[in-house]
DNA sequence: CTGAAAGCGCTTACAG
DNA sequence: CTGAAAGCGCTTACAG
């Protein structure tokens, strides 16, 4: 490993001190363009390019930053990781990725903390800002622990979570709808003559999950359709979840005529499940995906779905991290209204 | 944002040196007992940890690792990323991660290298080691200012790619095996009874595509089987590619009767094609993937694909990498003998 | 416009 | 076992 060459010999070398070196680098004060010249062409030829931790060290800047999310695989997140990258690189910034695996089962089970090693280690890397997306804070009961973690986190740099506001937590809280889709989805159903929606997937214990299964009760009660507690089948967000929650719903003596699925992923899980039993989508149940996650045109049957504009949140919140770091005014709101693309999954009036 | 302690504070507050408190941290030098625990005593206290950036200045390493893509909602690069990742933080690394966006077809387009800023930006960021998945190293045709570029990063900190090797190029490069799961699928859908087998998906240009290419028509020739040329049809990897590969064959005056599918992507908009004419998977047309992205297993049909074996190509990958950075033995090659999964979408003999 | 010097927060020979 | 001092590679008042 060739070592590198440092400002001190690019100054030698142009036959100036490191300040001017510096200065020419970064602009803040001015040369003279005779030695300007001289030291850019020295630059040019060792591909001189400062040292990252030592100029970290002294501004008080890393020009890194922190995502922190549970999974990577799921694509919802994995979206986010997408256009909050791209749009950090092209700010200058590159950005340390946490994958914490926090499941809301394992912390059942083990009660242990996933999230603040990485806290701790984000801290400990100087990073300007962090982004939290998903995690502990997606649970409906919030320990302490992370809590005082949290604010510890906050304290010391910018933070936006992606989540539910925690009171007394000096975050920026950015909120996902998710309410108003499952309105739109059940009054869609609804008006296709639907009385027997079934609510398929998502974990208990989840504010996600709870959030919308309390519109889910809400609407259907306003609607005077069926609120019976079978129609409802939790799990989890993933492929088999999907199987086995659609599954449940199709045991039952007067099996739901159509199923809302928490994301694609159930969708495609509950699709399979339907065939297994003989039956078909739309032609038997109709199905709308709650959160999509690929191109719903693309599958079999295509895929009615809400589109909960992630794309769009993602880019709200590196903005607003990136506002809070320079100290810039936030970016407006974005609009993040759920937007029902009705293909074929949710069939015509029965 | 509280200004943080320094081991100065912590030193002073223990009425010792910064130098003691720096051995008591790092249990390099023996300290004495009294000593040791006054001064952790401090260190809790403040829940004081060590400024990194000060600390990889002197240390000349970060504890940071770079990891390179062309893209993170491919879910081959994402299984990559997850694995890494968690095993990097296990082993107390942290990774930034590089997305470049680079696809051949932009690259065709503008020339632009889109990795050559990611190189320089790892490199300013001093970290100790890079891991480069996918983008140009993919290309048949490896550009100057790649091959360039690359040895400029590989002669400075370590480097693992995953691609092909790239001769008088100081990286370790760990390829996949494109070939032999061909072949395996192939021979498969012969003893079938398939005499006509699609190749669908998948970019020209891209040596994994042409290597795939390759083995597909020796492994026909040798069963003697149909090798016209038009029941080739490339594109790319995502969905809308298998949909429209898929479509050129279903279109020809004699129809492929099975299919293989890049990967899962491709499949997927291939039987979506294959819906749309009216033609179902596996009765009319048999389908195996070639690279496995979900749990086909829950897909309608199910799928057989190749189980290729990402996870511990990955886990290989990394290990490999942090051989590198510690001057430990590399570990032992991976068995990365592709698996055929068989299920429903290859069907039965015809 | 330019340089000498101090300092960012750490670690590690060196001397005791 | 412990501390004073030098140094990692940079930037920025300060003085000229």
């Amino acid at each position: 490993m060739s070592r590198n060459v440092t400002i001190i010999e690019i100054a030698k070398e142009s036959g100036v001190s490191t300040a001017t070196v510096s200065r020419v680098l970064s602009g803040t004060a001015p040369v003279s363009p005779k030695t300007k010249a001289r030291v850019q062409e020295v630059i040019q030829k060792y591909n001189y390019s400062p040292n990252q931790l030592a100029q970290g060290l002294i501004l008080r800047q890393s020009k890194t930053l922190g995502m922190i999310i549970p999974n990577i695989t799921n694509p919802y997140f994995s979206t986010l990781v997408g256009v909050i990258e791209r749009a950090a690189h092209k700010a200058n910034y590159s950005v340390i990725l946490c994958i914490t695996s926090f499941t809301a089962a394992s912390y059942r089970e083990s009660g242990q903390e996933a999230e603040e090693s990485y806290f701790q280690m984000v801290l400990d890397k100087k990073v300007d800002g962090v982004i939290i997306a998903g995690g502990h804070i997606d649970l409906c009961q919030i320990s302490d622990a992370y809590k005082n973690a949290l604010t510890h986190l906050a304290s010391s740099i910018p933070v936006v979570v992606i989540g539910q506001k925690i009171p007394d937590v000096p975050c920026c809280f950015v909120n996902k709808e998710h309410e108003k889709g499952i309105v739109i989805a059940i009054r869609y159903l609804a008006s296709l003559g639907h009385k027997r929606i079934g609510f398929v997937g998502g974990e208990p214990g989840i504010i996600i999950t709870e959030s919308r299964l309390q519109t889910y009760r809400t609407t259907l009660a306003q609607l005077k359709l069926d609120t019976s507690p079978e129609l409802v089948s939790l799990s989890d967000y993933y492929l088999p979840d999907g199987y086995n929650a659609a599954k449940k719903l199709l045991e039952l003596d007067e099996p739901a005529t159509a199923m809302l699925a928490m994301n694609d992923n159930i969708a495609i899980g509950a699709i399979r499940a339907i065939s297994d039993y003989f039956l078909s989508v739309p032609d038997d149940i109709a199905l709308i995906s709650c959160d999509q996650f690929m191109d719903g045109n693309f599958l079999t049957p295509r895929l009615t779905s809400l589109d909960r504009h992630t794309e769009r949140l993602a880019l709200h919140v590196i903005r607003l991290l990136l506002s809070m770091i320079q100290n810039t005014p936030p970016p407006d709101e974005p609009d993040l209204y759920p937007n029902l693309i009705i293909r074929e999954s949710s069939g015509r009036h029965i």
